[in-house]
DNA sequence: CTGAGATCCTGGGGGC
DNA sequence: TGCCCCCAGGATCTCA
């Protein structure tokens, strides 16, 4: 699942690979992916546009248009944005597809079909709702603290929550949650000052560690380039069940916490 | 405001 | 070994 060290992984390798690249057609083979414009105006209104740059804002791909329009992608679970050179295969499960006029193209792939792409127009607001950003300045232990000050809901569902944080996904919030020694389904008033200074610290490490190895490829994930991150081999506990814990050697398990699998140490998160 | 549940999909895993 | 069934999972919406 792309996650904001994946998406930040992906925007890089895009903002290298398309920046300055003029769109000539595009193929929506899925008209549903294309949220906005709905219809065949989503093709028309990009034809002729030109990649002014590439950023990442929470999980989602933002691909800036030098007329000052953006197009966000939101790549869910199997999303996948991979660049082809000229004579390369399209990518399996390509719905979307941007030709440019150097004959690559970029290729919007979902093999599951959640993924959308939106077409924002200057000045429009595209994410109202959307929470702050781990790595910036807002992202401060006293807004953390107030955010989960005298909530019961567990610790971990209040950081999958988009609407206050942006970009934690499930890998990054197991892993968070072991880094820091607390227990997933702790109600999130019952921490600590201390608990909820670790956690903050645990975050930030963790999604930069991540992004520093381009991203957890574990079912789908690949970059902007279709290699995968490497995270993957540095997992202290998602995915891990029945696996022992590297701090404390106990059996690593799988709870469910919000419908999401969690995986925990028993014994080192408290 | 908050939480629960449904929805969308399909590859892969589990069960038999 | 083979086949069928079930279901995870992010964002969004509805409902209590």
């Amino acid at each position: 699942m792309p996650e904001l060290p994946e998406v930040e992984t992906i925007a890089r390798g895009l903002t290298k690979a398309i920046v300055g690249k003029t769109i000539e057609r595009v193929d929506v083979r899925l008209a549903k992916m294309a949220l906005a414009p709905a219809g065949v105006s989503f093709a028309h209104a990009l034809a002729g546009e030109r990649i002014a740059g590439v950023m990442r804002r929470g999980k989602y791909a933002v691909i800036g248009l030098r007329s000052g329009r953006r197009l966000v992608t939101s790549l869910r679970m199997t999303g996948r944005l991979v660049v082809q050179r000229p004579g390369e295969p399209d990518f399996p499960a390509t719905h979307i597809a941007l030709q440019f006029t150097d004959r690559t193209r970029l290729n919007f792939a979902d093999v599951r079909t959640f993924g959308r792409m939106r077409l924002v127009e200057p000045g429009e607001e595209w994410e109202l709702g959307l929470g702050i950003e781990p790595f910036s300045s807002d992202f401060t232990q006293e807004w953390f603290l107030s955010m989960l000050s005298g909530r019961t809901t567990p610790v971990k569902a209040l950081l999958l929550d988009q609407r206050r944080i942006a970009g934690i996904g499930n890998i990054y919030a197991c892993e968070a949650l072991w880094e820091a020694g607390i227990r997933p389904s702790r109600p999130a008033k019952a921490l600590t000052k201390a608990a909820i200074h670790r956690l903050h610290h645990a975050i930030i490490d963790v999604l930069q560690r991540a992004v520093d190895l381009r991203g957890t490829s574990i079912d789908d994930y690949v970059d902007a380039d279709g290699l995968q991150g490497g995270f993957q081999n540095v997992l202290a506990v998602y995915g891990r069940a029945g696996d022992a814990c590297h701090r404390c050697g106990t059996l690593i398990v799988r709870t469910v916490i919000g419908a999401r699998g969690t995986w925990w140490c028993r014994t080192c998160q408290r």
